[in-house]
DNA sequence: TGTACATCAGTGAACGCGCGTTCACTGATGTAC
DNA sequence: TGTACATCAGTGAACGCGCGTTCACTGATGTAC
């Protein structure tokens, strides 16, 4: 059951837990992650989190002094995490502006769906600091992929033109307000629905915005 | 200071507590309400209630059962404010369908930004009980004051038509995106505004919408 | 009108629990010589 | 190559705290007679 192995000891191949953990900044956010998605935040605690990733209690303070911390640098990787999943669907899809918008709206949703916690946690938690450079960094990155998005298919730069800003504005809220009602199992007519026909739905809806904004 | 009356004391008028308050429940859905709004709900709990409202830690529990039952009951006292509050602006506003769904939009967000934590507590929390009549009765009668107006703007039933729905959901998603990514602090360009600049801004976005629909 | 009694809203002391934090420690690693 | 030492990641016992829950109680109210 318990395998000690002798430090020093060659012969044993298995990567049993050695006093220092190696990477145990990483294994603990994997450990947030499970826990959060597990209890949800408000039962979110550092004891949780220590116990899932076998270490002693105490550890996770270490690393990000408290549960803010920790909570503020898992909400950065999961910032990332959201980013990638929506250039998973650009790259599938063709390059024009509106269906690359309709691609990163899919994978805004579709993120949302497979990981309602720490999409919470996002969006939706004060305990995670926007000011921390880290989190703050991570999560304009995909407001500024919009932006590029939309000055392609307007022609204007929203910074400098306002009815591009504000397509911009519609159109995060529009993915993002999809995302956050079917996550939390509201939009029945639209969240009963497959994954298939549920995309389809969805990028329908966003047409809906898209095409109003071209003529 | 502790003003105890007589208890019979007629010339006494000052309201002060007696042994049984009279009207606790409702009492103790006001120190929720303060008690969520500045704690948030990850450090709500029954003995800050009991405290604000003035009476013993145990008294909660015999009219809520447990935390979340009082959640459950904030929450849907939440949904009729929020109705009332989109119903606020929507009796200022031309009958038209598109001026009401405007109105509603309006109502809907200015809600969130006033009430960000009881907001949070009706979308994006896991605690109310949604299966209690109370709650769901509460949460859906919102819904269906837009399906109607949809129906009044399209013509056709949404419970029978599939592009109405998709408007339905549409129109609620991008209202609801809105107001929370403005609750959250995000979607600068707008939450930066003064009330009336903001308002007029999110008429425009919905407007936006509403017009790709009427082709 | 007066007395007796049932009901039940609210009390407050006591409890056990999980939490974050502290702190002296252990032991693996890297570096200097 | 070998020894000594500084560093620091992680340990684990101990602590105080606020929490929800329990439970015997208090006292206001309503009703029966």
């Amino acid at each position: 059951m318990n395998d000690v192995i002798k430090p020093g000891s060659t012969t044993q191949t298995a990567p049993r837990a050695p006093y220092h953990h190696g990477d145990l900044r990483s294994a603990l956010l994997d450990a947030s992650e499970a826990e959060l998605a597990e209890k949800g935040i408000e039962r979110f605690s550092l004891r949780g989190v220590a116990k899932r990733a076998g270490v002693s209690h105490a550890a996770p303070a270490h690393h990000f002094g408290d549960s803010n911390g920790l909570l503020s640098a898992l909400a950065a990787r999961g910032f990332h995490m959201f980013l990638e999943r929506q250039q998973d669907f650009k790259r599938q899809a063709s390059a024009s502006p509106d269906e690359q918008i309709k691609a990163a709206t899919l994978g805004y949703v579709n993120f949302a769906l497979e990981n309602p916690a720490l999409f919470r946690l996002m969006f939706s938690s004060d305990r995670p600091d926007f000011r921390s450079e880290e989190l703050d960094g991570a999560a304009t990155a995909g407001f500024m992929a919009l932006v590029a998005d939309i000055e392609r298919l307007t022609g204007s730069n929203p910074f400098e033109n306002q009815e591009a800003m504000l397509q911009v504005s519609a159109t995060w809220a529009l993915a993002h307000g999809m995302a956050d009602l079917l996550c939390s199992g509201r939009l029945k007519s639209v969240g009963q629905l497959e994954a298939d026909g549920r995309n389809a739905q969805i990028t329908a809806i966003m047409a809906r915005l898209l095409d109003s904004g071209d003529d």
